[in-house]
DNA sequence: TATGAATGAGATTTCATTCAT
DNA sequence: CATGAATGAAATCTCATTCAT
């Protein structure tokens, strides 16, 4: 118990409580989904978890949808921040994505926060990555970073020659952003994690160690494209 | 009345018209999930097109699970008794691979029965490929025959050394198994596949080309596995 | 008991017994209506009162909406069509009006549906008679019957020198009509109306008598302008 | 903190507050009434409009019907005064209730406070003209001063023969104020007055013209009973 | 065999009102 | 005095499934 803590207003309290609230919400939301997968997510489940009433939940969000949103975007900004940092400055562009998967499991053994990131994306813009771009506006702005992230790494690794420069370029992009989407999705609807957080880190491993073989140069050597266990 | 209807005998008669009727509303249910997505479509809306009524479809089938599963196995075995046709006797088994997958999206574009395959697969189990198989023992069943299919063209691949050879090869195959999978899967819930059936099928190529390449060893020639369009 | 009864196939008493659930639903919903107001309405109520469950109504009506639809329509078109009978194919077009006010009032003293006529009008298309014609399509299409008969009348009436004929004949049927139109609403507002139907039929009479008398012009003796009780 | 702010007395400075907010609470409800309709407005939308919490509104009316009462007892009464004013001492009953009706037209084109007047009261007391007595205590002692105004303006033009007598005269007085009432609320719930403002008081002045009109005994030149634009 | 009819359970959302601070 | 926070109750509508005929 600091000064600082008696300083604090009551204002700036209440901003607090209200947070934490925010906080709460979003947190058991997390744990329904990642417990009992997507599919059975109700207000009325989140409003027992968080022992709320369903209206209350209105008061710190508009709709079930922003919640999701809520979530996904906290996920994505999280992963895309820390990602960015570990990436080294120096070196190919496939050992920028070797870096950014190796963060993404680190990240999944921590929180699985991010395990729901696309399932939660699924589920609010299914028709991604090939839907019309006015409906998925909301999810567009909440992923825009990393995938423009995803991208960056690809183009400099197909100019430094690391990554494999098929006639079309723009469209490894998509692919690839697809291809982690969709596992990930895949990964992120089994309902009880926690039981098999080991087997489910595994596939994600090798899936990604999959990819950057198959994005590759024959200039790489490609044995040393693994992920760190 | 003819003397071949008597022949027939009213118990076969009886049979083959039940069987009609199961092939119907499985048809019709089939191009319910491709028009609309596997979200959006209710028991309703099958009767509907089959000109039955709802209680009529319990009749022929326990319940709405019963009729993806149904579908399920359908799509798969004739995708696997065609493709194993396709694939050559001799030849690598990355060759193998890649006939799979070519069979797989010539067929795409014929029926686009394949789509919905994974996309009920999530709908029924989204636990595979990590759930308990007690849980999943009706998916593991209908699945089989594509698993282990792929599973052996794998194994052959990596002993005649076209493809690439980590530690642990079980889990290479189950690797592939679910990236195929789950893009698929992906692919499979956009809504309205009419309008961008090339989008889908370019993405899909794209995917497996990425595969392919993934898998492929160094002493492979990589610049020969791409899927004709 | 007659031949007909038996002859009567199983097709058609099942229609008969559906259009009787219609006809129940439409006629407890009327019932709540008269007994609690407008206000009070819910889907909720009418299934209690008809001791079916809330799913049971959506499969006679599509709506809410539906069932007040279905019972404005059923009630202007009795109304309509009783009236045209009645008013005299000779005479003026104020004794026409007189006609037409006087079968109001007198199915009135039957069966009441004509009370909530315009309650539910104005709960469906509270801005009729000013709104855009676009939102209160269903409305109009209802009610065009009865509005062009009055209209007709009033030209009727200024033509053969009955109505007194203001500068603008068209806004004076508008107004004819608003005011019937209001005052019907205000009066099915009233909840219990078994307790003071003679009240509220009385002041019905005396509106029309009051209207006709404004209405009449300068030749005609409006000492004959009374609705009999 | 002049000598003023201390001779006021801080008592009497609260109870001024006090009023202050009483009337911005007032003043915006009516506004919200006028914009959107009486159907959609909650006690939030005042609160907004205030900028105040939704729990304050509580202290200073017991309930969202206080409020509305209020909006219509200072409407009423601000009308009724003024219409007071402006009758002529001499001339006909008739000639006073035709300046009456002028008075409510050129006070709507001012500040519409009147257009609300009776849309409140069917909120309020749907059985009006008709319920008991006693449920709708709150709502006749609002209008008392009103109706008595208009009934004796009508009992003036009786007796001075320019009113119509019919048997019953009482009846008459209710008759005149149900349809000025329903005419007047049938208008209030169209939500977008600013649009037709002038469409609104065009239908108004015709139906109160057709009023004067039937009332009008067959001494009087109905031709004088007019209401100037 | 076929089905029309019925429904329980559940989904999201709104709103007037209360209460501790 | 003021309010942020909370909520119970209610509203409309959907859907997989059952059952008497």
């Amino acid at each position: 118990m600091t000064a600082g803590h008696i300083i604090m207003g009551i204002e700036e309290r209440k901003t607090r409580e209200k947070e934490k609230r925010r906080y709460l919400i979003l947190r058991k939301a997390k744990r329904l989904i990642l417990e009992r997968g997507i599919g059975s997510f109700s207000m009325q489940d989140i409003a027992l978890a968080c022992e709320l009433s369903k209206a209350t939940l209105y008061l710190y969000f508009e709709n079930k949808e922003a919640i999701l949103i809520e979530i996904l975007e906290e996920a994505i900004s999280e992963f895309t921040q820390v990602a960015s940092q570990r990436i080294p400055v120096e070196g190919t562009g496939l050992q920028a994505l070797q870096a950014l998967w190796a963060t993404y499991l680190e990240l999944l053994g921590e929180s699985q926060d991010l395990v729901i990131l696309t399932g939660i994306k699924n589920y609010l813009d299914p028709e991604f990555p090939f839907g019309d771009a006015q409906a998925s506006e909301k999810f567009t702005r909440a992923t825009a970073g990393l995938v423009d992230l995803i991208e960056s790494l690809l183009h400099r690794g197909m100019s430094d020659g690391s990554v494999y420069n098929s006639e079309a370029s723009g469209r490894q992009a998509r692919t690839v952003i697809m291809i982690a989407t969709a596992v990930i999705d895949t990964v992120s609807r089994v309902p009880r994690p926690q039981r098999d957080t080991v087997l489910m880190r595994n596939s994600m491993r090798n899936t990604f160690e999959l990819i950057l073989r198959g994005l590759a140069s024959d200039k790489v050597d490609r044995s040393t494209l693994w992920l760190s266990q």
